[in-house]
DNA sequence: TCGTCAGGTTAACGATCGCTAACCTCCGCG
DNA sequence: CGCGGAGGTTAGCGATCGTTAACCTGACGA
């Protein structure tokens, strides 16, 4: 059952999430799930398996995402980051897990793994950085990516904000600082 | 000899920042100051004891000279949110490992150096929380605490910005990003 | 001069880790 | 009916971890 395997990623995610790819044990993954340990290889080869499958998987979806949100703007670079503000929002509001384990443990991936996210991530990058580019022609490459890399932090923050703010409001709070942030409007 | 703590110190915390506390063996951080492991116990109760000091020194700073900026600011909160912008970027381009380990790793602290840095920190953003709500009333009081978390996000990016980049470009690139964000001018 | 102590060394212990092996059970299907 | 494979189990392996123990060395103050 395909489902399974999903349950456990998004188990082990939480899990990684709170202590860290090296501060939780496969047995911890296995009792989270109603199994014990060794039950989770009838599933995955291995402990980096599991990371490599939820952090590979996440990375691809923001970035195809990421371009068609680009691809309906059509030109505009001002539109485009609204697009791209909103959609990295919403996503990171619905995998806030997986957006700690993305940028605290991509080192603990085997290295094809780690490659293949690398490049992923570095075209995300990109893909936010071209748009700031020509909406602010004034900054060259790298201070362009060291933007989107910025406003990244920012959006990222959902995880570390308190319980007593709602998803809604965090995103109504977010979104117009990062487009501050970038000199959209 | 006092000095060897601090370089023991510096060096743990690039060690964790690049693969995790939990990532790092006790061998490798003695070697990487040309010792061997067991060596450190000369100098520190343990493992996480190291990482509890590095933690609550810089947790105490950080809030520390962050209270004297507010006072500096003598009641303006737009002046405030300069002075703690700006301080804040300086840290944090000054002590890029430790800003790393210390939203990664809080949770492997001993519990009475977590709980010291828990407050430590409340403190810092409650700081930042209070001037952001002086200066925009219509805020309540969970966003601004997430409005603060949300520019230490995007303050805190700079360990991830690539080497292409001076430190200098990069601060004069997230202080307006910053002020942007927080509607400040 | 000599004892002390700070700051090293290596050896080794117990715990824990990821993972494999061997086995069991039960469901779907020819 | 029977049987094969999916998905569990427990036992246990080899490696590695943090930490302690026992010992050594060299500088320095009485």
């Amino acid at each position: 059952m395909a489902a399974r395997r999903q349950q456990i990623l998004a188990t082990a995610a939480d899990l990684f999430a709170a202590r860290g790819f090296h501060g939780v044990s496969v047995a911890e993954i296995g009792a989270a799930v109603g199994i014990s340990g060794p039950a989770l290889y009838k599933h995955f080869d291995s402990k980096p398996a599991m990371l490599a499958e939820m952090l590979v998987s996440i990375s691809e979806e923001l970035l195809n995402v990421g371009r068609a949100r680009v691809a309906a703007a059509s030109g505009d670079p001002a539109a485009a980051l609204r697009g791209l503000v909103d959609w990295h929002v919403e996503f990171a509001l619905e995998n806030r897990a997986l957006i700690v384990v993305q940028d605290r443990d991509w080192e603990s991936l085997p290295a094809a793994a780690r490659d293949r996210v690398r490049d992923l991530q570095r075209e995300y990058v990109d893909l936010w950085a071209a748009q700031v580019l020509s909406l602010r022609p004034t900054l060259d490459a790298p201070a362009a990516h060291a933007a989107a890399q910025a406003v990244f932090g920012l959006l990222n923050s959902t995880p570390r904000a308190g319980g007593s703010i709602s998803d809604a409001e965090l995103r109504e709070l977010l979104v117009p600082m990062a487009l501050a942030a970038l000199g959209v409007d």
